[in-house]
Order: structure tokens, then C-alpha cells, then sequence
DNA sequence: CTGAAAGCGCTTACAG
DNA sequence: CTGAAAGCGCTTACAG
């Protein structure tokens, strides 16, 4: 995965800024400038230069006319007459004015914003899934904040809230914390929250989730149909959703081809390089190894293919979320992969329609998974050989 | 790269949400919450529910004090009664009060928030630099805005002039188009705007870019130190400033080594895997083979590594940007790698120190690329094998 | 210590 | 067709 340290590279030769809070209000602002603010409205409006923002105000008083036929005039409102549109269209354009949105959006009510809330926007998980909330975003002609949590859930609480007191229309959430309660009173009072990759706890709320349970089950299928009756798990944290869900498919994989698990076959645990290497080193390297390995996602795959080749076997390899050039491998690298578009079209999509006025009780909705089978996971155990 | 099709997939079974345009202002206001608009505001505050947003004055008016008293208690000013403070308190928990930052925010001048427009999100490169800027950001107590062009100059525009109108404190812009005078009004007003990964066209702006000459002229001097004299050049479209630096690069380095460059060396154009394949072919396949290949961005490598093994020849490869499982590949991938992330810190760093009121004249700064040797690309052509 | 008034830049509802 | 008034939910500047 993307490296989240080796920030401070050459860019940290750059000097960091001053970290004065309420920086362009009150820095920016030249000397002209600060006497323009206490000028009268009109006079100010004559004076506009760097720095400051013409408002309809201006426009107005420019045009010699009212403010609301200024506002009919740059929404496209019907019944101006063309003497008094000409005139506001050469004072929008002398003066450079642009509407300001944030102002237009209070009155209205929304912010024409949704917030998307990540692990970490850097991997290809969330990327993938980010770009399908934007599109759909944009189809709906809104802004997308996006924000990541670093699955450090005080994190996650503290951006969500950040998103909500900006009054973002909504939220589309990839849960860190394990308790999101604390969303109540936003969705009480309208805020519609929609929640991807893994359930909410401690909140009634939609949830898309990929087949994680279906994905896992086929996968281990998939070895045992090749011939492997000693599979080894490479799981994440067992308290993490996605993870309880991918073991339970792998148990229930083996439970329906007769074949007993034995407990040291299953290392759930962080998915650092050291962990799963010492994991992939135990199961495959000891007295009686796995024939295969089926390693639970990303992170932990490109972990074990890593550590592989220096330990003595050569397992099978089956991982959970498809990886770049996994196809350029050898062997190519049979997977499970997930969805990450489809996983974000969907919530976005269902978040659109709670906006719309969607008030049907909260939905689960699980997109499935795919066996891409490359070669890593066909071949049979030494013995069958 | 991330598939930018097959969006298509199982969550297009998800039905379309309608799109009715002002969606939550009108529709999900409940009969109740309708007439409640409708009240005086101390009986609306007295009836808040399911849909309705508590403001300072239903506080105010809930804690029978005045409106500047809540105001101070909420942001934690002094000079308040302990009394006081208890009975706004009190009032705040029991309507579940929130402050709305983006009024705050209309009435301060700044908005917290700076937008990133790019290529798309779901690229490698675009996310890691994301995430960087999102850091800084974070420090800073921005928001942030993503939005992705498509590579598509319109929509970079109108995705960059909505940030504007929303008046972001700053935008951080990769751009896709090659005219960017329509900001002048915006940076002249004093929204500052940062490029990255490549200059501005029409306009005097911060650029943070990589060193593309560099670090091409350095990928191509390890060929050639590597025995090879017959090297060849697959780039983007020539008239992308990133493609033409990498380009230059290329000649440099045969330049320095005396080495002539046949112009049929050279093939630029579109990334698809169609027409890099057929460089790849024609380059390596013909009567008069190259005996290495630089590839000059992380789509045309993963192309060209596709392509490869249908090809007679067997080249040196050499890519410019890094791919995830290069070190897995065999040979493992030898690259010249970009630093995404410091290139995103080092344009949000810029971004920040522009607000905080640095007026010297545009920089540019280039963060430095490194040569990652891995085998592809050092073994030596044939004739000297 | 407390709060009424004016204003941020717009839109809504209403009167000419 | 046109515009003055009130308001969105806050903060600023100022008076008690």
C-alpha cells in the first residue's frame, strides 16, 4: 500500500507556514483595503481592487439599480427588462462579480455539499470508491469534502461532526470507530448518514457492504476444489467487521466440504509486514504447513507475497481485493476482488435518494464479489501432485 | 491503473435516485416541521423536532438570555456568570444545539475550506498526493474540497470556478487544460491557487512540479551505463508538460553519451493499452529492435508490461513512476519514482503560506525523482551479453 | 458581566 | 417589470 510515512521528503525542505489562525481575514487585507472596509457601501464599491470581492451589493449601487433585480439578473430569473439587464451585465462584468455561493446557500437552506468520511483516501480501496461517490455527487450537482480518519476513530468522530456543523447535505461513511451514536442528533435533525464497507453500531442507518462472508466462502471453495484440505487464514483484526466476516466465509467453507480447521491455521491479527510475515513463516514453514494460503485482504497479500519466497514452501495463494498487475505475477495472483465503485455508486446513490425524501427504514445492501482465478490458487497440494 | 469503466457493475442494480433538484429544502419537511416555519421563532424553538436545526437565537430564547450571551458560551469566550453559562449550557443539551459554522463562517470572511482539483481521485498518484494535502490541511483546520477533471479542461474549469463561488480560502489545482487565465479574476480578488505537477498556462501561480527532465535524464543515463545504445522512448502526448520534460530528459542523456537518437525511437501518444502496445511491438519486434525501453509514466508501463511478453524481444525496462508489487514483478521493475506526497505537502504548504500573506513572486519548486534499481533494467543488451 | 443593533451576501415573500 | 424589507445563523462593534 501507498507508504504513509517518508512525508517528510524533499517537500519538507519547504518552510512551513506561520500558523497565525484567522490568516486572509485579517492578513491579506492591505492598507487601502482596511480603510476601504469602514468607507460607505457605495463608495467602497468604486474602490474594489485586490483583495475584495464585489458583492450584488456593489452591483447594484454600480447599475443605479435594486438588489433583487441585480439577483434576477445573475440567476437567470424571467421578467427583467432588457434596458435594466444590459445595464446589470455591464456592471457584473466591470466590476468582476461572481456570486458567492456559501451566502446564497445559507438562505437556501442546503449546501449542495455531501462529505465522504475515509480510512485513508491514498489507497486504492477508498480512491476507487471516492471517485464513485464524486460522479455521483456531480450528477446531483454537488461538492464532495472528502476526509480521512486514519481508522483512528476519535478522528472519524471529530471530521463527521466538522462535516455535519458545516451542514454538508450529508454523509457517506467508511466507519473507523466501533460506536456511532454520536451521529444521532445529526440524523435526528435531517442529516441523512450512509454507511459503506462495514456496518454502523449504536445507529439505525443504511449500510452498503461488499459479500464479504459469500467472497470468502467462494475463495476457499475455490482452493478446496483445487485439492487443499489445509488452509491457512490470514485475517485482520478479528474486532474488525470485514474481518469476522471473511472467517466466518472461510469456516463455513470448510465446514461444507467436511474438513475440520485447525485453530493455528487461522492468524487474525495488524496487518503490518512483520505480523503477517511471521504468520505466513509459521504456516508454511513448519513441521505440518498449509498447503494453501488464504490471505484476507490487500495489505495482508502483498504482505505474504513478500515473505513467500523466502520461506522453504510454495503454497497455493488465494487474496481477498484485487491488486495492480496482480495479473503480472508469477504465478498471477487468483483473488476475490471486491467492488470499490460499485460499493461507492451505491451509497451515494442511496444517500440521494434519503435526500430525496426516501423515509423506507434503513437498508443493507451487499455487493457481490469476484473469483479471478490466475494461477496462484490451481495448483494442487505437493501430495496430490 | 483503476478501471474507469465497468462503474457499471453490481451496484448499478441500485435504482437511480430521482433528481429532484432542491431536494431536502422542500422534501423533507414533514407536515409538522412546515407549520413550524410558519411560528414565531420561540415557539418554533419550543417545537423543535425531527428535521428542524436549533440556531442560537432558539438557545437564547430557551435560556431566556440574549442571543451575544449564547454566542459567547458556545465559543468558549470569558466574561460569562457561571449561572449564566449553566443555564445556556442547559438549553444547548436540551435542543441539541450545534453551531452552524458556515453562517459563522459567511460572517468571519473565510470559509476553513481549500479545494484540490484533479486528474481523478482513484489514480495512484492523484490519491497519495491527496492525502498529503489533506494533512496539511488538517493542520491548518481546513476542510477539504476534492474534485476530479477527467483530464477534461471544461470541467476542470467549472469544477474550479464552483470552488470559487463557494469561496474556498485556497485551491491546489493539477491542471488538465491549457489556458488558465479564467482564474485571473479569482487570484486577483485574492483566492490564492497553487499548481502542481505541472505549470499554469496564462497566468503567474505557485508550480510544484517533479523533476521530469531529471529524473528521465537520470533513468536513461542508467540504461545506457548499462551497456545499451539503442534505447526507446514511450510517452504520453507530447504537448503535456510532463510528457515533454520526460522527453527532453531522454534526449539529454543520449546526448551526453554521444549517442544519436533514430526518431522512429520515439512514441508518444494517448496511454491506452492499444497504442502502447503497438509501440511496444513495434519497437521491440521489428527488424532493427531497441535493446531497452523507457516507459515514460506508470499507465504506459503497466501497458507495456502487458505487452511484453507477446513480443519476441525481451528489453531492459525502465519506467518512469512507481508501481505497487514492482518489487514482485520478474524481473523486478527498476523505475524512476515520483514522490506524490511530497509534491501534495509541498503545494498545500505553499497554499497556507500564500493566506498566512506571503506576496514574494511565484515559485516553483521541483521535488526531486529517485532511481529505484530493481533488474529490469540491468542487464545488458545482447550484443555485449 | 450582558445584550440590542448592525452586518456577512445572498434569497424569500411581498408590495408597488 | 422593479425594489424595499426581512431573514438565513452567525459575529462584530458597541453600549450599558
Amino acid at each position: 500500500m501507498t507508504d504513509r510515512n517518508g512525508r517528510a521528503g524533499p517537500g519538507a525542505d519547504t518552510p512551513r507556514p506561520t500558523r497565525s489562525r484567522p490568516a486572509r481575514a485579517v492578513d491579506t487585507a492591505a492598507p487601502e483595503q482596511a480603510a476601504a472596509e469602514r468607507r460607505p457601501r457605495k463608495l467602497r464599491a468604486m474602490t474594489s481592487r485586490h483583495g475584495s470581492r464585489p458583492t450584488m451589493n456593489d452591483v447594484a449601487a454600480a447599475a443605479g439599480v435594486g438588489l433583487k433585480t441585480v439577483s434576477r439578473v445573475v440567476n437567470g430569473e424571467s421578467g427583467v427588462s432588457p434596458a435594466m439587464a444590459a445595464r446589470v451585465n455591464a456592471a457584473i462584468a466591470e466590476l468582476g462579480f461572481r456570486r458567492n455561493d456559501s451566502a446564497r446557500l445559507l438562505r437556501t437552506g442546503r449546501t449542495a455539499s455531501i462529505a465522504l468520511l475515509l480510512e485513508d483516501i491514498a489507497d486504492p480501496f477508498s480512491s476507487a470508491l471516492s471517485r464513485a461517490v464524486e460522479d455521483v455527487a456531480a450528477a446531483e450537482g454537488c461538492l464532495l469534502f472528502t476526509g480521512s480518519s486514519g481508522e483512528h476513530p476519535p478522528r472519524e468522530r471529530e471530521l463527521a461532526l466538522a462535516f455535519c456543523a458545516r451542514r454538508v447535505d450529508g454523509l457517506v461513511v467508511v466507519p473507523a470507530g466501533d460506536d456511532h451514536s454520536y451521529l444521532l442528533p445529526e440524523t435526528a435533525s435531517g442529516t441523512p448518514v450512509v454507511f459503506v464497507d462495514r456496518p454502523a453500531t449504536g445507529i439505525a442507518a443504511d449500510a452498503i457492504l461488499s459479500d464479504n462472508a459469500g467472497g470468502a466462502r467462494e475463495g476457499v471453495s475455490h482452493l478446496i476444489r483445487h485439492g487443499h484440505r489445509r488452509i491457512g487464514f490470514i485475517g485482520d483484526l478479528p474486532q474488525i467487521h470485514t474481518s469476522a466476516e471473511r472467517l466466518r466465509g472461510y469456516r463455513e467453507a470448510m465446514a461444507a466440504a467436511g474438513l475440520p480447521v485447525d485453530e493455528r491455521w487461522i492468524a487474525c491479527g495488524t496487518t503490518d509486514r512483520a505480523r503477517v510475515a511471521e504468520a505466513v513463516t509459521r504456516l508454511v514453514g513448519g513441521p505440518e504447513p498449509v498447503t494453501a494460503l488464504f490471505t484476507a485482504n490487500n495489505r495482508i497479500t502483498v504482505a505474504a507475497l513478500h515473505r513467500l519466497p523466502r520461506t522453504g514452501g510454495r503454497p497455493a495463494l488465494l487474496g481477498f481485493d484485487d491488486l495492480e498487475l496482480a495479473d503480472l505475477l508469477t504465478p498471477a495472483l487468483t483473488v476475490v476482488a471486491q467492488d470499490p465503485a460499485a460499493l461507492g455508486t451505491a451509497a451515494a446513490s442511496t444517500l440521494f435518494e434519503r435526500l430525496a425524501g426516501d423515509r423506507t427504514p434503513p437498508r443493507r445492501i451487499v455487493i457481490p464479489t469476484r473469483l479471478i482465478a490466475r494461477g496462484s490458487a490451481e495448483s494442487p497440494p505437493p501430495a496430490v501432485r
